[in-house]
DNA sequence: TCAAATGTTTGATC
DNA sequence: GGATCAAACATTTG
């Protein structure tokens, strides 16, 4: 489920709900998404208290009065408040006030709890919303491959994903095998900006429910209803009208205008 | 039955 | 060492 907009969506509707609860009963049931001794992390939660919910990228970061649990939804993860827990529930948190509920199919996502500063955040880059242009452009430079699998790499940018990767290009006209380092700084500029107000426009509608976004209550986003390439190959582009192309690129399915973003 | 799916890590290759 | 690419992870859906 989760770039950037869907996890800052999440994190917003989660935060409202949970901020200030103390955890009275944790249960972890998948070794795939808690790893490591799961005993030891119920007991380092049980009897904390959450002080804030914070987003870096696309991962979740729960503080406590001691420590910190760092959820990452992966594909597939939901965070629900009061849902009832079933199937699919990988990890439920009963709160003083009601349970919270991490959904995730493919288990792909992470729920773990860390005394200090998760091992993760070292490896990612800026968030995609917090860096500045100067920066940017200076790993854009550094750079020789193509532009699209660059934006989807986490330790150079984090927080965006498949979707967001292919609106900001066409939405700032890069084609995606534009090779990074050969983007001149306003056309880089113009992909800055565009890239901020793509995922700022997102969020606005809280995040694209592609398969299975949904917020803490259970609530879809409606962006998805405003993707102009992504997931419309061979629709006719909203600009141009020349048919959408879908090719792979960096194994993932990249949607694009061919006539609007030339190479 | 096959392909594809919002992601990340790991290992191979150049 | 760095960059790049494929495979693997687990499950559903079209």
């Amino acid at each position: 489920m989760p770039e950037l907009p869907e996890v800052e969506t999440v994190v917003r509707s989660v935060a409202a709900y949970i901020t200030g609860q103390s955890i009275e009963a944790v249960t972890l049931s998948s070794h795939r998404v808690t790893r490591g001794d799961r005993d030891h992390t119920i007991q380092a939660l049980v009897g904390s208290t959450i002080s804030a919910v914070r987003r870096h990228g696309k991962q979740i970061l729960i503080e406590l009065d001691r420590g910190l649990l760092y959820i990452h939804l992966g594909m597939t993860g939901n965070l629900l408040w009061n849902a009832s827990p079933g199937k699919y529930s990988r990890a439920v948190f009963t709160l003083k006030d009601g349970l919270l509920v991490y959904n995730d199919i493919r288990q792909f996502g992470r729920v773990e709890f860390y005394p200090e500063t998760p091992p993760h955040l070292a490896r990612v880059g800026p968030d995609a919303l917090r860096i500045d242009f100067p920066s940017f452009f200076a790993r854009l430079k550094k750079r020789q491959g193509a532009i699209k699998p660059l934006l989807l790499d986490q330790s150079i940018l984090s927080g965006v994903g498949n979707i967001y990767a292919d609106e900001a290009l066409f939405a700032a006209r890069i084609h995606p095998r534009t090779r990074a380092g050969r983007i001149s700084q306003e056309r880089a500029l113009k992909l800055y900006r565009q890239l901020q107000a793509t995922l700022k426009l997102a969020i606005q509608h809280r995040g694209s429910s592609i398969s299975n976004h949904v917020d803490a209550r259970g609530d879809p986003g409606q962006y998805q209803q405003m993707h102009a390439v992504y997931g419309r190959a061979g629709e006719p582009c909203l600009v141009c009208g020349s048919p959408i192309k879908r090719i792979v690129l960096g194994q993932r399915g990249t949607h694009y205008c061919p006539r609007c973003q030339r190479a």
